[in-house]
DNA sequence: GGATAATTGTTACTCAAGATAACCATTATC
DNA sequence: GATAATGGTTATCTTGAGTAACAATTATCC
């Protein structure tokens, strides 16, 4: 039994996914240009970003956390690993590979860091606290949704 | 001049960066697992959308709306036209190619749209209808400062 | 206590989707 | 009519992801 305010929310609905869809393109571009100033990427920032707030992380981890396979994180660890910006940590196993933020990691964020929120600011100037806030609850009932 | 207001700002603004890019992966996961049953992908996906409710297009239109270069449409184009499911009109030019939908493109779009309605609803079950119509709102100013 | 299962991580390979640069036709403009 | 702008293509590269198969280590279960 489909009744109107069903037919709105399925419109409201598509309407809503086509839209993330196309918002999420043209601002990983933004963010990309950026991040390269830094030679960073996408996908080694949320990484930067993880460690940074929550100190150190296995591969495991971050992967069920970014909703990634296991190798794709195996090759942003190396790739930052190289750059010098993280290291390992002895974990409580052999198997365990911790990593966290090395000294010079921790600079780099902060400095991006700096980039990045003006960038938001600029973005997001039209928008207040409140809205922001509810965004970002429905953005996490959202998040929890899919990965049941 | 840095206010107590503005730092609050700058830390929704951060988490609510971090949530879209964290939020919008898994999201594609799953619409593409829905998507490879009728053998699409998003990117064909998103012309498809476009293509039902504006009729047509040529390819700098949907390059311009997406937010990406021309010769990733062309590619789209061309996959989308070898599938049936595109072809071509005449254009006031010799210059424009014109796409839209074939019969067999539209009856995979509204067959494919049933799928994709479910995955919304269930995704947005906690969302209201208010809530949703905020939120497009709010994304739509949000991508045309990402655009300036 | 030892076989089996689970966990952590890696390697090799493939694919989607995008970018840039250079280019061809065609149409506009000066 | 020459030059610039527009619409589109081709070739080549890159990022970031997935799958499959595997090794090493640790947990579990009989």
């Amino acid at each position: 039994m489909i009744t109107i305010q069903e037919v709105f929310s399925i419109q409201s609905a598509q309407k809503f996914f086509h839209q993330l869809i196309m918002l999420y393109r043209p601002f990983e571009n933004r963010l990309n240009v950026l991040l390269n100033k830094h030679n960073l990427h996408r996908a080694q920032w949320t990484v930067l970003y993880y460690l940074y707030n929550y100190g150190n992380a296995t591969l495991v981890e971050i992967s069920h956390y970014q909703g990634v396979e296991k190798p794709t994180i195996t090759r942003t660890f190396a790739s930052l690993e190289k750059l010098g910006y993280v290291e390992q940590v002895a974990g409580k196993d052999k198997r365990e590979k911790r990593m966290q933020l090395t000294k010079q990691g921790r600079a780099v964020y902060e400095e991006v860091r700096v980039t990045i929120d003006r960038f938001e600011m600029e973005i997001l100037q039209d928008t207040s606290e409140e809205e922001l806030i509810d965004f970002i609850r429905i953005m996490e009932g959202i998040k929890n949704n899919i990965k049941k």
